[in-house]
DNA sequence: AATCAATACTTGAAGAAGTTAAATATTCGC
DNA sequence: GCGAATATTTAACTTCTTCAAGTATTGATT
């Protein structure tokens, strides 16, 4: 009936979530702006929103100054009380798990990293743990408003159960890592598959607000796609979904891990593009740090290593402009960090070949920590308490 | 408040819309099922059905011969009543019109073509309004029961208003065809691009039936793509949207006449192809019905164009597979009559550039005459009718 | 043949969610 | 202070849906 607050998830009227996830995303909005917005009345509005108040979820700002025309009784906009509700959100990697606590509005509390040396299940599940005691004692807020933990890591995730079909990089098979994580927390738990839950944030709390279809690309080890289509994310019938790292890009170019030939990935994946400047310049021992570090002294052979990797980026994007047409991409990643490299390199590539109007949509690239990521995990634990 | 007939669409509870669609889309389902299958009770089933049935849109089917374990009163499914209503699709080609009549269940009752010689708005008026003459002429069914009229035709077409934006085969810009041929013809009328008018036939009627995702690549002069994702039909932001044929394949390839560079269309559209065996053969007037008799009767050469074009193909489906991971992939187009080239060098390189389980995607590789395309604009009318 | 269990469907009361219309609140410009 | 303009609230009413109980029709069991 109305809003709960504690172990389950929002329930209550359509109208209240619409107008919930409406004010949350869309910032503080009036009453009737949200009845236009949404396509119901103002009086459903005044109703649904008012068990939201009630329970603290949302607050009515100070009349602000006007802006209109003038006349009128000035609008009383809803605005999400943040502090209502605390999230933690962590992400999992091959070498180290990194958290974040949020507050409703996906905002950053507090952080911190703990490193990771053993892929098993249940030395992973000690570090996160230990790893929320650690965020709860940098939390300065109120620890009994934290209810929910979010994971996020990369490979074949069930979100709906919080089971993980299938981790390479920590060679897990069916692990039932959302109720082992809830067991060991005591916290609802929410697992997504990494970049989808970066995509999720991205949508409710980034670039992505308001947009009907979007897409973000991330450029690393591996190069990972998060499609939102018609307002919803993809997921993909068969477990696969936005895997763009692997959209042939050359037929004559090199073979891929997968099976496949010229490859996004095999062109401009961090470790392809080692490979590639380790045979340029006959340094075998060569890291990708030290790649950028000659790309950027100007050495004409590496740096035509990174021109390669971001016109294959570029081309990859620009498949998935001509394919969805989103209404905005974001571009990111840790391979990001070599930034400056790629910019221009996509941006040309991708203006080549996206077709037509899709050569509109706008690309925005710049690089994200992986406190990022963890927030991305927090962002669909918000979700999960929203739209359940 | 219940549905109406004529010039508006059905209207009525949000019920009695989803299990029109439903029983339409799926076959005769008893109510149960069209309550466990939809949420809702069964008692909201008979009451939202009930008008349905009393306007002659379903009707019970006589208790079928039992199948399931065997006690208790046996279903009385709902079907539609495909004569109730009936419809017209015409596509639109450079020069030609296609039309056909069919039923609510969008079979095929009639069909007639007519010749275009002349891209002029009026011109094609014409020609349209004939055509309708002559689908009623052929049509042995009630001509009373005909009120709605479905048009197809490639270019970025706005089907909430009616307008062509852009024709490009017809040179036509911001044309507002749903309304003039309305004035025409007297019928309602809907517009919409040829691949998603294609794509939504399958979707509502054809093999994409049921799946949440689903996708139509047409391969001909131009080589397109339809999509439907989260049980909906992607439209893209700025009017583009499976764009499948400037994917980049081969970053080493031929210049394309979009401005990019290996793109599908110019490695396996008809054109590209005719060019190709050309240039093989060293006939400059080769026409592809010819390449086609060549490449089936052993010419090495002209073999090669073919493999390599199915080839680039395979890439393109792949590319949506794994992008966004559709339930199924049907390959169709005028361009399949040379269907026997293609089929094996289509399916290998899929298989060989889907990523993981995104391979284990089914294709459907078939040909589709024109009279399927005029289907598909009826299949569009339809809709309009039952989801305005 | 009578009865029971199972399944499908129908009915009527009750409730949830939203709408419309009218009342109330608050501002600006005069 | 007054009226026009806009925002919000209230109350009465409509619509759609569910719930709980009842009816219908069958196969299996006694």
């Amino acid at each position: 009936m109305f809003p709960e607050i504690d172990a389950g998830a929002f329930s209550g009227p359509p109208a209240a979530t619409a107008i919930f996830t409406t004010v949350l995303t869309e910032g503080p909005v009036s009453r009737v702006a949200l009845a236009r917005r949404l396509g119901l009345s103002s009086a459903a509005v005044t109703k649904a929103a008012r068990p939201l108040i009630d329970l603290g979820y949302l607050h009515e700002l100070a009349a602000t100054e006007r802006s209109g025309p003038g006349a009128g009784r000035p609008a009383s906009p809803l605005a999400v009380r943040a502090e209502r509700e605390f999230f933690l959100g962590v992400k999992i990697t091959a070498d180290e798990v990194i958290g974040v606590v949020c507050d409703l509005r996906a905002q950053v509390q507090a952080s911190a990293r703990r490193p990771l040396d053993d892929p098993d299940v249940d030395a992973v599940l000690t570090e996160v743990g230990r790893l929320t005691d650690d965020l709860f004692g940098a939390f300065p807020g109120d620890r009994t408003r934290v209810h929910r933990l979010g994971l996020a890591l990369s490979g074949d995730i069930d979100r709906s159960t919080g089971l993980v079909r299938y981790s390479p990089f920590l060679h897990w098979r069916d692990v039932p890592l959302g109720r082992l994580a809830a067991q060991r927390t005591g916290l609802t738990v929410t697992v997504e598959n990494d970049v989808k839950a970066l995509t999720a944030a991205e949508h409710w709390f980034g670039e992505g607000v308001g947009a009907e279809s979007f897409a973000l690309v991330t450029v690393g080890t591996g190069i990972g796609c998060g499609l939102v289509v018609n307002g919803r994310l993809v997921s993909g019938s068969h477990g696969v979904a936005g895997e763009i790292g692997h959209l042939t890009v050359d037929a004559t170019g090199p073979d891929c891990h997968c099976g496949g030939r010229g490859c996004v990935e095999s062109i401009a994946g961090t470790d392809a593009i080692v490979a590639q400047a380790r045979h340029r310049t006959g340094r075998p021992d060569l890291t990708i740090a030290e790649a950028v570090g000659l790309a950027r002294a100007g050495h004409e052979e590496v740096r035509r290593v990174f021109t390669r990797a971001g016109g294959a980026i570029g081309c990859a994007i620009a498949a998935v402009a001509n394919l969805v047409g989103p209404t905005r991409i974001v571009v990111s990643g840790e391979g990001l960090a070599a930034y400056d490299l790629f910019d221009s390199h996509i941006r040309t590539s991708f203006e080549r070949q996206a077709f037509g109007a899709a050569a509109r949509c706008p690309l925005s690239i710049r690089p994200l920590p992986f406190e990022e990521w963890a927030r991305g995990a927090a962002a669909v634990s918000i979700q999960s308490l929203v739209v359940p």
